[in-house]
DNA sequence: ACAATATACTGCATGTTGCAGTAGAGTCAA
DNA sequence: TTGACTCTACTGCAACATGCAGTATATTGT
């Protein structure tokens, strides 16, 4: 029996159609360029390809550097046939897990520092990405992209991430205004700036200036 | 061996924290309270309280409706306290599968209707959310909040959820609209458009609206 | 010459999901 | 009142995915 095709073959299937990358490659790449997007581990990355080879929608062949060999993939008449099929498919929903907004709903557990710091981490993990992908946009300008003919997909992938970030920068600098007017972390209820927020919301109104 | 703990020990443990809930309450409220935020499926959900009755967080108690059994879950003190130190633990890196995004990325293995077709799944996914949070906040304005010392932290958290699907919705629109550009979905590189756009990004503006 | 880092993976235990299955309780309509 | 359908209330199991440790070679800097 074939392996099953899941998203994430076809990631790394897409991947294949750019050009010929070995396992390692291929797993780095996958986690640098679809962090935010589809995030998978490097255990998974590397047992895709193998299983693309099962399916007949990708070849390897042994490359030796030295006394080691590894794996290079290529991607078949077959697998470009498939992944051509696979846009023509139902999208999965959205899934977003987010811990750091848990330590905000459930805040009352813990005090203003602990919320605070959740929203320090929160900041770092994305802030970290966020100014290496603008920096990429100015890479781009330069003639760096490696697949020129297929920068306007880059740009408009990057065009989500870059407002994301912005998005969940600008809150994370709401909640902080928020709480440190919280004399606590328990028990405020309906206090006047959260009738305020809750009216806005209501209306579907942004509540960031 | 005691299990051990992972994220979704405590989410499940932090509603427990609010009040006695059954398995089945608590997967369900699980799921639709936190779906935007640590989205888990019934089946763990399931699983979690036992453990933490394991743990000695929490203790079950049969109640009978008729020939039925159903267990109703309890917070302890130890639990109430393993709650307070997770707050002060690292939190894990935020992890966001769109794969509406993979769609728009490897866009030219498909046609334009692809893709766009992609982007009214995506539009569909969050909108409903978008709305039924939106009116939940409504509610909240007439005094329906079932832990009303509590709105603090669940307006902050709708807040998140509310301005991340605006600006969603509005990459989206933008993307649609850069999308309707195109005479194909290949080859196009670095368009006068898409110059425009990557310059906005390397400088780190919005080119939303 | 040595250490540190990058390359190039595999095995295994544990965590998580999806789906099917079981079964009682409530609700509405023919 | 009988049947269909949905909601409540779970459990078992196979398959999928992650994290971590382990193995071993290659390269780079000091």
């Amino acid at each position: 029996m074939p392996p099953r095709t899941t998203t994430s073959s076809y990631a790394v299937l897409a991947l294949l159609a750019l050009k010929p990358w070995t396992g390692y490659e291929l797993t780095h790449q996958a986690q640098r360029s679809l962090r935010y997007a589809w995030p998978k581990s490097e255990r998974l990355l590397y047992a895709e390809p193998k299983k693309l080879v099962e399916l007949g929608f990708a070849t390897v062949h042994q490359e030796d550097s030295g006394k080691r060999t590894r794996n290079v993939y290529t991607i078949t008449g077959e697998g470009r046939q498939a992944l051509n099929e696979w846009t023509r498919t139902r999208t999965q929903p959205p899934r977003l897990e987010i811990e750091a907004l848990l330590r905000v709903l459930f805040a009352d557990h813990g005090s203003r520092e602990d919320v605070l710091g959740a929203l320090d981490e929160f900041e770092d993990d994305i802030g970290e990405h966020h100014q290496a992908i603008v920096e990429l946009m100015g890479c781009y300008l330069d003639g760096g992209h490696p697949f020129p003919q297929r920068i306007h997909l880059s740009v408009l992938f990057a065009a989500f991430q870059i407002e994301m970030f912005k998005t969940f920068e600008r809150w994370i600098e709401f909640a902080r205004d928020e709480i440190d007017e919280w004399p606590t972390t328990q028990d405020l209820g309906m206090t006047p700036r959260t009738e305020t927020l809750t009216r806005l919301l209501a209306q579907d109104q942004s509540p960031l200036n």
